[in-house]
DNA sequence: TTAAATATCACTCAAAAGAGTGATAGGCCA
DNA sequence: TGGCCTATCACTCTTTTGAGTGATATTTAA
């Protein structure tokens, strides 16, 4: 018996490409696809899937609820995610929400069937950029992506530690307008607009 | 230039097999093999190899320890873990020390290759209930153990975002100063004095 | 050896946030 | 029925923070 699929993706070309590669494997067989997810729960339910290929930008819906909807209304359903995007927030998100796997969209099509093979295994196939994050957010040890200097990076320990800048100032034995500088600094490097924002940002990336 | 690699394994059977599968393709050549991590520290230091192939049960320290020290010392160095261990907790010991990649050792010898390939291209080769348990320990339900009530959590939500007084307002469809007085009951509940710090527990902590 | 980056501090102005106080209304339950 | 909790909103006052601008000394790198 072939491994039955479900396709959540808005792209018509690329939804009706995947199906019919798929579909030319004798092993693998399409049963639904769809360009948005709003009913992804009614549509395993009925399909009853042993894998769903989830894109994350849908009209209505994300994947990212998606996911969570699937998962919820059957566990057993393998998901694995398919999407362009490979920040940090979506992803985790979408392992929170129970996703399988999560492959980036620029994989080798052929990688699609060792992917549904895989997690069909029990495994989780993901495009090594992202397993590389996945394991990289069991360190605590930073990063510093965003260029902080080690001056920076001292203020932005102290403040996402709930610090104000009359403390900050205090521990690092500088003036309260030379902290205030710094976080200008860090605002700007982080692309944030406060430092509320960085505090978010800092902690959610294990950047410190 | 061939893929520099070394190995840490105590069975030597084992890993004269391993040295011999690996220098058979001259892509691949084995710089060194040890039978303990003793020493891994000066040994990555002198031999300085791309990949190394660590077991976690051998005499003297083990490879937990083995995969930190080689982390310490030389952090470029690609460590993945090949040990019959699959218990959640040495694996996520192993992940906090920095592994790349974590194979059991009933990997069939040929995923070998593939694994430091992947690991070379940034990626964390994982054998399929690794990477399973890896991407379930993502699935951690909020604990809500400041008994917040579900008003309080949806304004947390937002503050945790970095959004201001006056967006969460508006988001939440309710007044300016309704939104203050429930940021006031959750600093007291979370026994913290400002927003920053509110941000800092609830992300630390994973109350959402 | 210049130019750039870094670290330092100062001043102003306006916006945002915290502290304190109090009020109203609906739901729940014993 | 009379508390108790929750959610809602209002007002004042003070502190904190962000944005803008600019200056100076030191270090680093091209």
């Amino acid at each position: 018996m072939p491994v039955s699929i479900v396709l959540f993706e808005d792209n018509d070309r690329l939804r009706e490409s995947l199906a019919y590669l798929l579909n030319s494997d004798p092993n693998y067989t399409v049963k639904g696809d769809f360009d948005n997810c709003n009913q992804a729960a009614e549509i395993v339910e009925q399909l009853t899937p042993d894998v769903v290929l989830m894109d994350i930008d849908m009209p209505g819906k994300t994947g990212i609820s998606g996911v969570a909807m699937v998962k919820q209304t059957r566990p057993e359903t393998a998901v694995i995610m398919y999407t362009v995007f490979e920040d940090d927030e979506r992803l985790f998100q979408c392992l929170c929400a129970g996703a399988n796997g999560y492959l980036l969209k620029k994989t080798p099509p052929a990688r699609l069937f060792d992917a549904i093979r895989e997690v069909l295994e029990g495994g989780a196939p993901m495009s090594p950029i992202i397993a590389r994050k996945v394991l990289n957010s069991f360190q605590h040890k930073p990063d510093n992506q965003y260029n902080l200097t080690s001056r920076e990076t001292e203020v932005l320990q102290l403040l996402i530690k709930g610090n104000s800048i009359k403390i900050i100032a205090d521990e690092l034995n500088m003036a309260f307008d030379t902290v205030r500088s710094h976080l200008k600094k860090i605002y700007l490097k982080l692309h944030v607009n406060c430092g509320k924002e960085a505090i978010a940002k800092a902690l959610k990336e294990k950047l410190l």
